[in-house]
DNA sequence: GCGATCTGGATTTTT
DNA sequence: TCCAGATCGC
C-alpha cells in the first residue's frame, strides 16, 4: 500500500514523530506547530503501514471537541471509519470502562454522572444537614477539597488514616463532609467527575488481571496536550502502561507484549495548574518512560516578530524543557502597543482597528480580543453594540448547564433511577407545588435516620399517611409525573413528557419576564428535538445502556456549545484561557496591566506568576498577522477607578519588535519600566510630581517595590482627588 | 411562596 | 459596578 501521503505533506520534525519506531515517545509540540496533525497521522500510520488493529489504539484528549475533530480528521485521512479505535477525553473513556465493569469497580448498573453543578447542590444540602455554619465552610471551598482529594487517589479513609494534619477541626470537618457526600453518592448511585477516574484507577490497581487486559489490548496509547494531565490521569496512564515497574506483578508483566505511549505536549502552554494540572508530568513521563524526543518547533501561524516577541516573554521562565519556535515566514508587522488613558478609550482603540481592518476587506471574524478576566468583556460589549458590529463571545452558560434544561433532565433522571436525591431534590417542589421547607425536611429526616434515598422515604411515607393532606396531594401528583415519564418507551417521547408533564414552560413564564422565559421555552424545545434525533453512540448500545441512560450521560459528559453557532461573521471576544488552541489573523490582547495580567493574585502567591506568563505566551502565540497589546491606565474594578502601571510582559519583549502607538505618556512602556529614574528613591513624601492628565499633586504615601510600587497622589487641579498610581506614569518636579 | 431589600464578593474552566 | 445569595415582610 502507498502510505507515501502520510508523511508527504510533513516537515522533518513531523515525519521524524509521525515514523516513530515502537517504543515510548514524548513530542513536544509548540504552538501552531501541527500537533493535531501529527497524532492524526501517527494513528493512520500505525494502521496502514504496522498493520496495528484500531482496536489496539487508544487516543486520549482533554476535551470533546478535541476527539471529535481527531476523528473526524482520521477519518477523512483513511477514507474509512475506523470502527473499534478509542477516542475520547479522559473521563469519556473512564465512563465507557466503569459502564463495562460496574460491578466489578462496585457501582450499580444505573449508576449517573454528577457534573459540577449537582456536586456543588449536594456538598451544600450535606453542610445544611450538618448543621454547619456555610460561611465558616463554603460549600465551593468543600468542593474544591473534594476533588483535590480524589485527584491525589485518597479516599476518606487513606486521609482517616494519615495522621496529624486532619486532627485539627477544620481538616475533620472537611474529612466528615467529604464522608458523607461519598456515602450520598453510593446512596444516590451517582459518581463525580474525579470519581470516574479514580473509579477506573483502583480497577485496574487492584484487578491484575483486568490490568493486563487493558495493557493488553492497547498496544498504542495517544495521549494530547499532555501537560494538562492532573495526578490522577497519570496514575491511570501509568497502569495502563506494560512499563511501568512497580506497579505491575513480574508474572503478568512478562506475559504481556510492550505497549507504546505516545505523548503530545507543550510545556509552555500550561496554564491549567490552578485546577490541578501538574506541568511535572511532562518531565516525569520522561523520568518514568525514557522516551524518545520530538521538538516540533516550526510555527506555520504567525509572523516572524510575533515569534520573536512570544520567545522572549515565555524565556522569562525557568525549568523550562526548552524549544524555540520559528519561521519561515516573513517578519510581519511590529507588534502594536497602546497605552489608553482609561479603559473605555482602550475598548474604543480596540475597535477602531478593527473597522479599518475590515474596511481593509477583511472578515470581523477574524479579530479577536482576548482578555484576562470575563469582566472585561462589558466594555467591549458595550463599544460593538454602540459601533453596530456583530461580535461572539466565549464561555458562559452551555446548553445543558441551563437552569431549565437541568431541571428538566432532573425529571428524567428520577424517571431513571428513583434514587437519585440530587435530582428529587432539584423538582420536588418545582414548579412549586406546595410543599414548604417543613415537609422537605421531614421527609429528608425519615431518609437520613432509614438510610435509604428521598424517593423511597417519601413512598413509604405515603403509605403510613405520615404526610398532612396538601403534602400528601402534592406528593401523589409529583409521584404520578415521575412514573409516567418513565412508562415511555422511547427517549424522545420521555423527554417531551417530561417538559410536558413538568409544566416548566408555564412555571418559567409567569415566574420571568417575556423574553427570558420564551428563551427557556426554545431551550426546552431543544431538548426534545435533541432527544428525538438522539442516536445512541454504538459504545454505549454494546454496554447495554438504554438511550435514556446514555442520553444523561452525554449531557453531563459534555454539556454542549456555549452558543449555538451561528456563523456569522463576527468579531471575537473570550478570555486568554478559552483562546487556548485558536488562531487570528487580527489578535488584541487587552487589559495588559499590572494586578489584571499578570493578575494581582498570581502575582502575590508564590511561584504562580510562571502561569500567567505561559498564559501571555498563549495569547500573543494565537496570533497570525497582527497582534496588538493594550493597556489602560485607569479603569473601573469592583466600583472603585484604579490605576495600574502597564504589565511587566510588555517590558519583556524588546523594543525593537514594538511600535508605540501613542507616546502620550513621558516614556514607552519599555522605558517606563527600565528608567532608573522612575524608581522609589526619586519620590519622597510631600514631593511635588506631574501626571500627564491630572496635573501637578503632592505624594501623600509610598509602597511597594518594582512592579507592585504605588505611590499615592493627592491631585489638587484635578479637585483634591488621591489616587493611587505606578511611580512609572509620574514625573517628579524638581 | 414571592417580591423587595440587603449583603458580600468579584481570576481563569473542562469533564 | 454588578451579581448572586440570604433575609425579611406580607
Amino acid at each position: 500500500m502507498d502510505v507515501s501521503h502520510l508523511l508527504d505533506e510533513l516537515n522533518d520534525a513531523q515525519r521524524e514523530a509521525v515514523s516513530a519506531e515502537p517504543g515510548h515517545c514524548l513530542v513536544l509540540a509548540g504552538a501552531g506547530s501541527g500537533k493535531t496533525r501529527v497524532l492524526v497521522h501517527r494513528i493512520a500510520w500505525l494502521i496502514q503501514v504496522h498493520h496495528i488493529s484500531p482496536m489496539a489504539i487508544l487516543a486520549v484528549t482533554f476535551t470533546n471537541k478535541a476527539a471529535g475533530e481527531m476523528r473526524t480528521r482520521i477519518c477523512d485521512l483513511l477514507s474509512i471509519n475506523p470502527d473499534g479505535l478509542w477516542i475520547g477525553t479522559f473521563h469519556g473513556i473512564c465512563h465507557r470502562l466503569l459502564r463495562m465493569h460496574a460491578q466489578e469497580a462496585g457501582l450499580p448498573e444505573t449508576f449517573q454522572i454528577l457534573d459540577s453543578d449537582d456536586q456543588y447542590r449536594l456538598i451544600r444540602r450535606i453542610i445544611k444537614d450538618m448543621e454547619l455554619d456555610e460561611g465558616e465552610y463554603p460549600a465551593r471551598a468543600v468542593q474544591g477539597f473534594i476533588n483535590a482529594q480524589k485527584e491525589a487517589g485518597r479516599r476518606v479513609e487513606d486521609i482517616a488514616q494519615s495522621t496529624a494534619v486532619y486532627q485539627h477541626d477544620i481538616q475533620a470537618k472537611h474529612l466528615a463532609i467529604y464522608r458523607q457526600y461519598q456515602a450520598a453518592c453510593e446512596r444516590s448511585g451517582l459518581v463525580d467527575f474525579a470519581e470516574l477516574l479514580l473509579r477506573v484507577v483502583e480497577l485496574l490497581r487492584d484487578q491484575p488481571a483486568r490490568r493486563a487486559y487493558y495493557q493488553k489490548r492497547f498496544g498504542h496509547i495517544l495521549i494530547d496536550e499532555f501537560q494538562d494531565t492532573n495526578s490522577l490521569q497519570y496514575a491511570l496512564v501509568c497502569l495502563l502502561s506494560t512499563d511501568l515497574g512497580p506497579v505491575n506483578s513480574p508474572e503478568i508483566t512478562t506475559t504481556i507484549p510492550r505497549n507504546h505511549l505516545f505523548v503530545v505536549g507543550d510545556d509552555d502552554q500550561s496554564i491549567y495548574g490552578w485546577r490541578g494540572a501538574r506541568v511535572e508530568n511532562v518531565n516525569q513521563f520522561v523520568r518514568d518512560f525514557k522516551p524518545s524526543l520530538v521538538r516540533l518547533e516550526q510555527n506555520y501561524r504567525s509572523t516572524a516578530t510575533i515569534l520573536a516577541a512570544a520567545n522572549h516573554v515565555i524565556e522569562h521562565n525557568d525549568d523550562r524543557m526548552g524549544k524555540n519556535l520559528w519561521t519561515d515566514g516573513e517578519d510581519g508587522e511590529p507588534i502594536r502597543i497602546f497605552p489608553a488613558y482609561s479603559a473605555e478609550e482602550e475598548a474604543e482603540f480596540v475597535i477602531g482597528r478593527i473597522q479599518q481592518w475590515v474596511d481593509q476587506g477583511h472578515r470581523l471574524s477574524e479579530a479577536a480580543i482576548l482578555y484576562r478576566s470575563n469582566a472585561q468583556s462589558r466594555l467591549f460589549e458595550q463599544t460593538l453594540l454602540r459601533e453596530d458590529i456583530p461580535y461572539r463571545v466565549y464561555g458562559g452558560q452551555r446548553f445543558f448547564e441551563r437552569a431549565e434544561i437541568k431541571d428538566a433532565m432532573a425529571y428524567l433522571r428520577l424517571a431513571h433511577n428513583r434514587d437519585d436525591d440530587g435530582a428529587f431534590e432539584r423538582v420536588i417542589n418545582l414548579p412549586t407545588r406546595g410543599l414548604g421547607q417543613q415537609t422537605l425536611q421531614k421527609i429528608r429526616t425519615v431518609a437520613k435516620e432509614s438510610d435509604r434515598s428521598l424517593w423511597d422515604a417519601v413512598t413509604g411515607m405515603l403509605k403510613q399517611s405520615e404526610l398532612g393532606a396538601r403534602g400528601q396531594n402534592a406528593i401523589h401528583g409529583f409521584i404520578d409525573i415521575i412514573e409516567q415519564i418513565a412508562a415511555h418507551e422511547s427517549l424522545g417521547s420521555a423527554v417531551k413528557a417530561a417538559v410536558e408533564l413538568s409544566q416548566l414552560v408555564a412555571w418559567y413564564q409567569k415566574k420571568e419576564p417575556p423574553d427570558r422565559a420564551e428563551s427557556r421555552e426554545e431551550n426546552l424545545a431543544e431538548l426534545i428535538r435533541a432527544a428525538e434525533g438522539y442516536q445512541q453512540p454504538f459504545e454505549d448500545e454494546q454496554a447495554g445502556l438504554s438511550p435514556m441512560a446514555s442520553f444523561l450521560a452525554q449531557a453531563a459528559l459534555e454539556a454542549g456549545e456555549h452558543q449555538s453557532d451561528r456563523w456569522e461573521d463576527c468579531v471575537q471576544l473570550m478570555t486568554l484561557h478559552s483562546a487556548k488552541g485558536l488562531e487570528f489573523p487580527l489578535v488584541f490582547l487587552a487589559g495588559m496591566e499590572e494586578g489584571l495580567f499578570p493578575h494581582q493574585k498570581s502575582v502575590e502567591e508564590a511561584g504562580r506568576l510562571a502561569e500567567e506568563r505561559r498564559l501571555c505566551y498563549v495569547g500573543m502565540t494565537r496570533a497570525m498577522q497582527q497582534l496588538y497589546l493594550t493597556h489602560a491606565e485607569s479603569r473601573m474594578l469592583h466600583g472603585q477607578t484604579s490605576f495600574s502601571a502597564p504589565s511587566r510582559f510588555i517590558r519583556e519583549i524588546p523594543e525593537n519588535l514594538t511600535e508605540a502607538i501613542r507616546q502620550s505618556q513621558t516614556q514607552s512602556p519599555q522605558q517606563m519600566w527600565a528608567s532608573p529614574a522612575q524608581s522609589q528613591s526619586d519620590f519622597s513624601l510631600g514631593a511635588m510630581v506631574r501626571h500627564e492628565r491630572f496635573g501637578l499633586g503632592m505624594v501623600v504615601s509610598l509602597e511597594g517595590q518594582g512592579a507592585n510600587a504605588r505611590v499615592q497622589v493627592n491631585f489638587e487641579e484635578a479637585g483634591s482627588k488621591w489616587l493611587v498610581l505606578a511611580y512609572a506614569n509620574l514625573e517628579p518636579v524638581a
